[in-house]
RNA sequence: CGAGGUGUAGCGCAGUUGGCUAGCGCGCUUGCUUUGGGAGCAAGAUGUCGGGGGUUCGAGUCCCUUCACCUCGACCA
């Protein structure tokens, strides 16, 4: 067995087996630990600071469109999450329930929250009374539990981390805007900072958010064909502030409802960071979310003057994420270590390269390697981790261009959910009977309904009735 | 929740028709030598064989039960 063969030993092949791959990838990146209890994952170090960087850039995001921070509690009383009828009937199934304290049995059984509506709701019935306190913008930080039948790392797990946003608004053309500049920066934040580029759309009744009057989504494509729901945005109308009543005096001191609404982000996202750029040596990460940008291996680092060529060389560099692997392992070992870890740029410096004032460069996402010139070696690693971000966008927006397909009708749309993986695009007619046929018979769910102005003579892919809209199908995560 | 699979050292695994002090590789610790694609030598440490119950003179091995995890489906960010 040459070395080689051994490195890719360690993860499965992406196309041999994608969801060992997968598993693979997030145990061995040290992404993660499972934990003693069922669904529930251990975020390590590695994991949580892909997360940290995420909640950075959105949080960022969010405070520049005035948007504030706060913390609702763990529990919500059953009699809370009851008040909105369609919201109560969607979550019940999942919940997780707390009966007792201590060792005393609750007189009203708390829920650990599955999403913080209901808490929002009841504390903006209590604080919202004048036109001047809207709009409220609030978002919270936090971790929420839904009791899921199965479970996978990121993708789907008991415990997720997220940020929610709750917003009210005096009108419903403001809530709405807000919905729509929410989903936008959720597609700015997966194509600037992840580099994966997602499609917007909306989604049909049947997929979307318990209680939301319309719910918007940003789907993303992964390496095998299938789609992630990367993130979704609601507008609840006033539904929810009719159930808590939460009303506010409008400048004509009239007595109005708010219009509301919520959106999300989680740590699914990651799983997408994983499934779109990965590949067979592990992960790969786009510069702006890697928590490690560049990592620097010192090349016989025992030698008079390498270590400290190294620190100069981070020290050059102090504008970006750098990390000087000096413990005693191999370089050979420690090339393999960040390539599975995805660290975009490595940067190598030995006596060779010490004494030709330089050091070797080598992209993670094309393994290309050049020279560097240690003089302006920062603005040369800047153009570097710029071109490996377009790279990474220009690869993912080829895979997403290159698996969409278009069917007019049944058994070409058939045939295409069934061999191509990928997304098709198709009109319907809006029943729910022609969307679960396609359920039931391909596998496939709608993902979102695009806008379109070719809905003339257009026919459902289902039944042939006149199409009302344009819809992406495809398998989903 | 249905079908299938797996639980033996940190990880990956072996362990024969039930038999003695439960092994191997990697990793880990210490020392020396090495360092441009997963280094070498030497010396060490590490186990509730997932849990419980049973059969037996004797169980990692057989039986019952239970738990966890993985994969694939049904339900969901």
């Amino acid at each position: 067995m040459t070395k080689k063969e051994k490195r890719v030993e360690q993860i499965t092949s992406r196309d041999v087996d994608f969801s060992q791959w997968y598993t693979d990838i997030v145990v061995k990146a040290e992404l993660i630990s499972y934990s003693p209890v069922r669904g529930c994952m251990i975020l390590r170090p590695y994991g949580f600071a892909i997360w940290e960087r995420l909640q950075a850039e959105f949080d960022r995001m969010l405070k520049a469109t005035g948007h504030e921070n706060v913390a609702m509690p763990l529990f919500i009383p059953e009699s809370l999450l009851q008040k909105e009828k369609d919201h109560v009937e969607g979550f019940a199934p999942e919940v997780a329930w707390v009966t007792q304290g201590g060792d005393e049995v609750l007189s009203e059984r708390l829920v650990i929250r599955p999403t913080s509506e209901t808490l929002f709701c009841a504390h903006y019935a209590e604080t919202i009374e004048s036109w001047r306190d809207l709009p409220k913008l609030y978002n919270q930080w936090c971790s929420v539990v839904r009791w899921e039948k199965s479970t996978r790392p990121f993708l789907r797990t008991t415990e997720f981390f997220w940020q929610e946003g709750h917003t009210a608004h005096a009108d419903e053309a403001e809530a709405r805007e807000e919905t729509l500049r929410i989903l936008n920066m959720y597609e700015d934040l997966y194509r600037d900072v992840m580099a994966i580029p997602v499609i917007k759309g909306r989604k049909s009744d049947k997929e979307k958010f318990a209680g939301a009057r319309e719910t918007y989504t940003v789907e993303a494509m992964m390496h095998d064909g299938k789609a992630l729901q990367a993130a979704t945005s609601h507008y609840f109308g006033d539904g929810f502030a009719k159930a808590f009543d939460i009303t506010f005096t409008d400048r004509n001191n009239e007595l109005k409802y708010v219009h509301q609404t919520s959106w999300g982000i989680s740590t699914r996202s990651i799983g997408g960071l994983i499934m779109v750029h990965g590949d067979d040596d592990g992960l790969r990460l786009p510069p702006r979310i890697a928590p490690v940008q560049i990592v620097i291996v010192p090349v016989a680092m025992h030698k008079p003057g390498v270590l400290d060529a190294a620190h100069a060389l981070k020290e050059s560099l102090s504008d970006y994420r750098v990390k000087i692997d000096d413990t005693d392992k191999m370089p050979g070992w420690k090339f393999a270590e960040h390539e599975m870890k995805g660290v975009p740029l490595r940067l190598e410096i030995g006596p060779r390269d010490i004494e030709n004032n330089a050091c070797l460069a080598v992209r993670r996402d094309t393994g290309e390697k050049q020279v560097l010139p240690l003089d302006n070696i920062a603005e040369a690693a800047g153009r570097l981790l710029e071109a490996i971000h377009s790279s990474m966008l220009s690869e993912a927006t080829e895979l997403l261009n290159k698996s969409q397909y278009e069917a007019a009708d049944w058994v070409t749309f058939t045939d295409l959910i069934a061999g191509k993986p990928g997304f098709v695009h198709a009109y319907w007619c809006g029943s729910e009977d022609c969307e679960a046929k396609v359920k039931d018979e391909t596998q496939a769910t709608s993902r979102c309904l695009v806008e379109t102005d070719k809905l003339d003579g257009r026919t459902c892919v289902v039944c042939g009735e006149p199409a009302n809209h344009l819809v992406i199908w495809g398998k989903a995560y």
